[in-house]
DNA sequence: CCTTGACCCTCCAGTTACTGGAACCCTTAT
DNA sequence: ATAAGGGTTCCAGTAACTGGAGGGTCAAGG
């Protein structure tokens, strides 16, 4: 199978399929033109990376989260504690940008937005809060 | 004022400063031993970065928010322009993150976590749709 | 046989917003 | 003289790709 039909079948660039061979997270053969030829195991693996990927997992804890899929003699705790903090770094990111949106909606909807320069939202960021 | 009292008084990280002058966003003067001499106006510029950083602008927006703040002319539609379309982008990353946790939080509580191999988590990535 | 278009390849540079570190200068106190 | 605690520059690295240049490969059509 070339690569774009892995790109197709998968959802993910060539580009990033590409780099993830760069990467060592597949190894696909290489047929007598010098082509990408995958394998039906590469597609799993590509596909896997995909979803993980989309659940928000590094490309570190997917090749660690690989790393377990693959060993027959795994612990599961091994895989939840990775997916628990990750968890627990989505959180973190979600009260952030919660806190963020919260403060910027009520500038947004502070402002007149007109042709006149009087802004809240510019006052706010010069504010100086040492009075 | 020095470097390291600028730090202090803005809480951004001296090198952050040092960048900042890098790419145009703060014009220190220099005094004779080759140091920063910040004035008063560097200071409000740089607590005023820290606050728009700190909502999530982007260093572009911020650029931006900054020269619209020293325009006295200023439309506040522009500003409001600029953070409205950040909040847009605060909303989608929040209904990202928000599924991203949902399915990762249901995954991570119906795996056991033993020392057994089976797990529902690896089970859901390695999933393939296509029956 | 040649060309055209759709593939594929590698390699290099750029993205975002810093951060770490090396190597070195300035100032003040001991 | 030296040591501590400032400051300086410049280079490299981070995360995970993405874009583009320059160039082979392959199948079909004329």
């Amino acid at each position: 199978m070339n690569i774009s039909e892995v790109s197709k079948r998968t959802g993910l660039p060539a580009k990033t399929i590409r780099y993830y061979e760069e990467i060592g997270l597949v190894s696909p053969a290489r047929s007598g033109n010098g082509y990408r030829s995958f394998r039906d195991s590469d597609l799993h693996k590509l596909a896997f990376l995909g979803r993980a990927r989309a659940l928000g997992f590094s490309i570190e804890d997917c090749r660690n989260l690989m790393t377990l899929y693959e060993d027959r003699g795994r612990a599961s705790s091994d895989v939840k504690a990775i997916a628990s903090e990750h968890l627990v770094a989505i959180d973190a990111k979600l009260a952030e940008l919660r806190q963020m949106r919260n403060t910027l909606a009520d500038l947004v909807s502070s402002c007149a937005g007109d042709d006149r320069p009087d802004c809240p939202i510019l006052a706010d960021l010069a504010a100086k809060s040492d009075g």
